[in-house]
DNA sequence: ATTGGCATTCTTGTATACAATACACTTGAC
DNA sequence: GTCAAGTGTATTGTATACAAGAATGCCAAT
């Protein structure tokens, strides 16, 4: 185990969470996971306080701690904000982006093309991460690096989802070689707008999924 | 005293640190710090978690927490990303603001230029806080109006000093202007750059500021 | 039958006790 | 005299004990 499992049950809780194992509104019982994890309610409440400062779960005072996933309206307003986030690294990284970081850029987005022929959906998902966390990194602020990398782990489980919809990774290669060009060129408009719209199709994407998955 | 202390002393630990009275560096000592307050440990390191989360004190497993106040470069990568927040929020909400919120910017802007004239430095940055919030909210975003309070927040202290500078107000308020017209005109582009511009200035007069302290 | 009040029980919030690790100081050897 | 190793102390991390508030169920009264 690890040295400071307080922590450690703060993944594990997350990833309970993302998982699904809980959902909207339930109540974590602070003696049933410390029980559960083999530990006493001390490191399971430390990990709450963690997750409610995410936004993943809620405290209410004397009433404990229930989980929070953001419905369809609260998920495009964080889609729209990451869409900027993105326009916004881009823009900076237009300016600032190395030569170095340029070469490794097109390497992943060529790793992310060898993923699309393969139609492997896991090896495109983990270079599509690679490349954007490489623009985050370019844009030479370290602080938007963090706030980028913040919000992109919050949408993670919302944004694997669309990615199986079909011609979704073709479509969004295309992009990524907009994004890419836009960077070679140094020219920052190009590259803030050409992010932005390649995020934001994303909330889109999954808002209609949504859309028709609810009527159901 | 409070119903949940643990809280209470989050927020008075960040009044501390706000306040000076524990600088960059410092450890907080868990049990100094519960006798000072008249409770035990428990609350104590509460708390700790969630200054830690805000990024105000950084805990190092089995070393204690330790305050970790920005240095120059951060500080001047935070106000960059504020900048473009309220770029974000001002391009928004100049696609969205409705007529009764415009008004009551206005009369918020009245206000500033009301403390200008009585050279009231604390009117003045009350109403100028209501004049930002206003926008943050009328983005019509909420994710981004709670992103953007955050950030706000983190910033108040350092905004403030720079507030002091000869001639500031008046030329903050000129900015105002420009901005409440950008909004009137319901020209996204321009609210964006007047409300960047607006904030990237506090960002430089704070570094100048920083840099010709430093030496001494 | 439904509603209001009381009591019981369960849960959270805090205090204290215990365990384990890191730091400091001392002591000894080279 | 200096460096290293070991012991002791102090501090963090976790477990348990206790206190206070909230939820639930029962009983009575209308």
């Amino acid at each position: 185990m690890d040295i400071r499992r307080a922590d450690a049950i703060a993944d594990e809780l997350e990833q309970l969470i993302f998982s699904g194992e809980f959902v909207d509104g339930d109540r974590l019982d602070e003696n049933k996971l410390a029980s559960r994890f083999g530990v006493s309610r001390t490191p399971v409440r430390e990990a709450f306080q963690k997750l409610s400062l995410s936004g993943l779960v809620k405290q209410l005072p004397r009433r404990g701690v229930f989980v929070r996933q953001p419905g369809p309206v609260e998920l495009l307003e964080m889609f729209e904000v990451m869409a900027e986030i993105e326009a916004i690294c881009g823009r900076l990284a237009a300016k600032r982006i190395s030569e170095a970081a340029l070469k490794t850029l097109q390497e992943a987005n060529e790793e992310c093309q060898k993923a699309v022929e393969n139609s492997d959906a896991d090896a495109y998902y983990r270079e599509n991460e690679r490349f954007h966390h490489l623009i985050y990194q370019q844009s030479g602020n370290r602080f938007l690096e963090q706030e980028a990398l913040r919000l992109h782990k919050r949408l993670k489980p919302f944004r694997r989802i669309q990615l199986h919809l079909r011609g979704r990774m073709k479509q969004s290669m295309a992009e990524h070689k907009a994004i890419v060009q836009a960077l070679v060129d140094a020219s920052p408009e190009e590259a803030a707008i050409t992010l932005r719209d390649h995020v934001a199709v994303q909330g889109e994407k999954f808002h209609h999924l949504m859309a028709s998955l609810k009527p159901a």
